[in-house]
DNA sequence: TGGTAATAGTTGAAAATGTAACTAACAACC
DNA sequence: GGTTGTTAGTTACATTTTCAACTATTACCA
């Protein structure tokens, strides 16, 4: 099992993105599923919700970059769980306004604090500086 | 849809590595898909063992971090397409030897050149500097 | 030896995802 | 005002993935 030098797997990017995100995913995912049940989907809709405070689930689609069937299937678990309410717009009654139940906003809160542990025990694994290039790289990447 | 100051998504590493990895694999994934049919677990499956030329299912799932049962389909497909063969180890029938026929390693070609186009268009995006930092911060956070 | 544990890999059912077709509401144009 | 086109969101079905149980083989050790 030894490597042809022609072609390095560690240096396709979109092979190392693809390896770090699940890797470092994995120990948040224990704990949102873990802790609530949660799918990857939902937390992020769940945050999405609890940042912007009110969105419809267009608007998540956008930010999250997500297909709008998993957003509209994110969004129906969350409802069933009583995390988020749904209000349709009186002008415009194809939108609906998502807000997160206080309920929801409980749930963010711990797993909003678990995150953020979370991301410190990533962020010792590099340097300050490689943290900043990460960063700035990793959003130029996300540009479609 | 204004955003809080406490909490920044976009600075949550798992969110960021996952979007970033999810933008750059769709390109890829049109080219895999669209030729042979092909699903993610298997070119990656194939890339390794063009690689590394001979692995186990086994020797797979570590390197490439994936779960047994994801390799096991992966090859099963790609045995049916005649990609690979099988050959059991004689000392210890439970390992298979697993080898890429010149068809796979066609295809491994062809993909492989895609790919090295594909690295090129994403890499535009980033300084010669960012790119390096960024593949060593991509291999740190691989490691678990 | 023989019996238990460990390992490589497969399979089946349940859960999640992707795709395309669908409903409902609005817009725009004649 | 009615027809056609768009948009937001849901649903149905096919494809993938996950999880747990399974087979077959080897390792360990009394």
């Amino acid at each position: 099992m030894t490597q042809k030098d022609d072609f390095d797997l560690r240096e396709f990017l979109p092979y190392l993105l693809n390896q770090a995100a699940e890797i470092s995913s994995q120990s948040f995912q224990r704990i949102y599923k873990g802790r609530y049940g949660m799918l990857r989907t939902e937390w992020r809709v769940l945050f999405h919700l609890a940042i912007y405070e009110r969105m419809t689930a267009k608007d998540i689609c956008e930010k999250a970059i997500m297909h709008k069937t998993k957003v509209s299937r994110a969004v129906q678990r969350l409802e069933q769980r009583r995390y988020l309410q749904r209000k349709p717009d009186e002008k415009d009654r194809r939108h609906e306004w998502l807000t997160l139940t206080s309920q929801g906003s409980a749930v963010y809160e711990d797993l909003r604090a678990h995150a953020q542990q979370h991301d410190q025990v990533l962020m010792q694994k590099l340097s300050i500086e490689e943290i900043t290039v990460l960063r700035r790289a990793l959003n130029a990447l996300s540009q479609p």
